[in-house]
DNA sequence: ACCTAGAGTTTGAGTCGTCAAACTCATGCG
DNA sequence: CGCATGAGTTTGACGACTCAAACTCTAGGT
């Protein structure tokens, strides 16, 4: 909209990778990875945001977007999770390979359209990934869930979210039966081999590794053994 | 897809306007004007096209589309006409101003996405204003009609299509109860004014010009006076 | 047959986003 | 401390697309 189609791009990875860092700021080699381009051209590209008052950078610094920067990328986010969520209620496609359709999508939807949609969908708070929708003025409510991987052996809980946004990996949950709003129980942890055993309601038992598992969110539930 | 979305632009306009000129050919100016374009960056591009083997062109001659050409044009129509259907026909946008979206979402959907898109539609063979749809092995079936303009007085016809996609027109032929599949009758033609009026059927009679009334296409009808 | 107005082309230059390769900085290991 | 290594930056170049302005061709009217 207001930016170029790669600008958006920039500050929808630097938005994502601030929330994930520790230190709140996006390293430039891992900007440069999320969108598939060398470390120089993120530099150059960065040095163009802070002309445009949307980022903040020290040389061999962090980059951080600034609130208008903020504003920006949840807008985003935004167009990108209405989208994720049409094609898959809407159109019935799946939710492995939605990511890469809305990663085009995500720029040609003006505001009218993207109204549209978010009325015909019903106003959703939560993509299909369980990712949660920004609202038209930027707001933005996570919603209270921790790594399946801290839950203990015995343990019941609802899936609530998905991280990972790889095809493969959603794939699998997908064909396991964990997908967002099912119930599970841990029934085995092997710390040993770094696995851990999932039931989930009217499944059959799974293993995935703990470094997998801590990449889906669960709330745990009141647990009637 | 295959081509970039300047490339896909040309070669849409350039399509459309073959079918629109009597030679079967474009003329540089005007695929520059429908561009927004200066002619010289026409004339470069268009030289693009030539060595990609999607058109055919002499120096200060017109531009035709090759058989590889003419396919992928009726590709990014379908998928430009299949976008505005679902914005009028899901989202419920107004037919005056999906033309516009659709011109920047057309660049954005997936054979995957295009399908899914049919599917939910109903496989819908003419868009919002009448436009037919190419079929996905690029099939197109033109409707059998004439111009408004043709009509005489006191004949009655359905309207089956609308060539000009302006906003303006498209919001006083709304405005005036001539839609798509509407039926109405000529009620008095001025040719020295240049004007002719018509009345829709349940609507008030509304007067046009002949000019305009030419964009309009419509079926007659046996005539129940 | 000419000449000119309009249509089309060429040229030179600029922007955007990108890469490869040379370079600089920060730091943690020895 | 000193310096090697990895992270980040700079530079020069390129492809895609565009414009302005100079240029060339074509066709219609006299
Ligand atoms: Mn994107
Ligand atoms: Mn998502
Ligand atoms: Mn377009
Ligand atoms: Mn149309």
């Amino acid at each position: 909209m207001l930016a170029t189609e790669t600008v958006e791009n920039y500050l929808k990875a630097i938005y994502l990778l601030q929330r994930e860092a520790a230190a709140d700021e996006a390293p430039m080699g891992k900007i440069a990875a999320a969108l598939g381009v060398t470390a120089g051209t993120a530099t150059s590209m960065v040095k163009k945001l802070v002309a445009a008052k949307l980022a903040r950078h020290e040389r061999f610094g962090g980059v951080r977007l600034t609130a208008k920067g903020t504003r920006a990328a949840l807008d985003i986010l935004r167009r990108h999770r209405l989208v994720e969520t049409f094609l898959v209620d809407t159109l019935g496609l799946d939710w492995s390979v939605v990511h890469d359709e809305a990663e085009r999508l995500e720029h040609a939807i003006s505001p009218m359209v993207l109204d549209a949609l978010d009325r015909h969908l019903g106003r959703p708070a939560f993509d299909p990934h369980g990712d949660p929708i920004p609202r038209a003025d930027g707001a933005l409510q996570e919603s209270e869930a921790m790594p399946m991987s801290e839950l203990g052996s015995g343990d019941a809980a609802r899936l609530v979210r998905v991280l990972d946004q790889r095809g493969d990996s959603l794939r699998f949950l997908r064909a396991s039966g964990l997908k967002v709003g099912a119930t599970l129980r841990v029934v085995a942890i092997e710390p040993g081999a770094g696995v851990m055993r999932i039931r989930p309601d009217g499944g059959s038992i799974v293993s995935m590794s703990t470094t997998a598992a801590a990449r889906v969110l669960v709330r745990p539930t009141r647990d009637r053994h």
